[in-house]
DNA sequence: AGCAGTCAACGTGCATGCAAAATTTCGTGG
DNA sequence: CCACGAAATTTTGCATGCACGTTGACTGCT
């Protein structure tokens, strides 16, 4: 049998798939998706591949235009900024939950999570990246709060593809520093100053992205020319 | 020509219509929908009613069973919750922005909005229940912050749902002095009342909702039976 | 050479057909 | 009369086919 439980949601499947790709920067902003290439990558028709197309463009994570390709998203510099902030609201929430509620056992995940997080920072770029948006995501799992868990999930991988857009190359040595000052807040129970370093951790990461743009947005031609045209 | 534009997103159009139709309370949770029959209604073919369906369910506004048919999500109280208290903290973040940059236009814009509602509120319940939600979707526009509009529409439509599960009938008349009061703080140009003011009318909304259930949410009966049978 | 117009190859938009799962209906035995 | 089980019907899951829009190359004209 070839894997029962695959077949009961393949579409799930592939959404999960291309947004590891993309956090992990394997796909680019602007990359190509056709859907029967995509379709023909995972054995399934278009009409799969579509359907989870369709949801990773409700995600943000791929644009999707009539009649054209749909291509993984490019978001503006005023995305990126925007999806920053709301990140930091949302885990300021996190952060605040978790500090009332988290058990030994949690702090214990945690910190192996972190002590993988730095192992792959040694080994495997992709990983590294991966593993610290995992950070945030199973955060916000522990707070056992599904409304939460899901948007800050959706904009943790949107913020991954803004870094991937304007991000340096990915500087990760900080983040674990960063990470595991989280952990000794939350271990205190003290919500203010989780939440404090949470925010704090949020913000420095995108300042350092937002600071250098490692690459150019595809910006609006015409909109960049019309004072040079000026009549 | 049969609307060339109505053509090319009827995806869409289905989708707005069913979430109207939810937060009008036409629909209510545990109401059936499928994709047949919504097709039809609609003259599409099952497979665009099936990504409306889709993207309704990545929403959380409709809950997709495989081989079953779709229902309106009924959420669960803790859901409720959660919605209400992320709704706060973005919303709050909207608050924040239009405070220090709101134009008279708006001002105006927003006042005849709220008079549109207290009509409403004497002729057609279903009209004030939407543009109760509109005004808060419509001051997410005004942040010109495309990210934070489509999470607070989103989750207000969510919480309209909670409120159709959970809230009483329909006490709308003093959501509008409420909103009068939003306006008022957004016009002062004060942050800080703004969004205590916002805080506190979704507080009261949410209040209103969980103090009395009018329905029950359909349980998991073996969980509920479970304690009494325990050998 | 440069440019416009044409056409073929490619890709999406959507309906439909068929298989399988679920639900309802109906008939039978207790 | 009710419980139970099997056939019939409904409904979803998914692939595929056809129509049309888009793209890029090729040709012929200047």
């Amino acid at each position: 049998m070839t894997s029962k439980k695959a077949l009961i949601d393949r579409v799930v499947v592939i959404c999960a798939t291309l947004r590891s790709a993309i956090i992990e920067r394997a796909l680019s902003p602007g990359d190509k998706l056709p859907e029967d290439s995509l379709g023909e990558s995972f054995g399934v028709s278009r009409t799969i591949a579509r359907q989870a197309l369709g949801q990773l463009a409700a995600e943000g994570l791929v644009n999707l235009r009539r009649n054209r390709i749909a291509v993984v998203a490019t978001p503006t510099i005023e995305e990126a900024r925007d999806t920053f902030e709301i990140r930091i609201a949302l885990e300021a929430l996190v952060a605040d939950c978790l500090a009332a509620s988290i058990t030994p056992q949690q702090i214990k995940r945690l910190r192996s999570h972190i002590s993988d997080q730095a192992k792959a920072n040694l080994t495997s770029e992709p990983e590294s990246i991966r593993l610290a948006t995992d950070f945030h995501v199973i955060l916000a799992e522990m707070t056992g709060r599904p409304i939460l868990e899901r948007y800050v999930t959706e904009v943790a991988y949107r913020s991954g593809l803004a870094l991937s857009a304007y991000g340096r190359p990915h500087s990760n040595d900080c983040a674990i520093e960063e990470h595991r000052r989280i952990v000794d807040a939350l271990e205190a129970g003290d919500a203010e100053a989780a939440a404090r370093v949470m925010t704090s951790h949020l913000s420095a990461v995108a300042e350092r992205a937002h600071v250098q743009a490692s690459r150019q947005p595809p910006r609006d031609l015409s909109a960049i020319l019309a004072p040079y045209i000026a009549n």
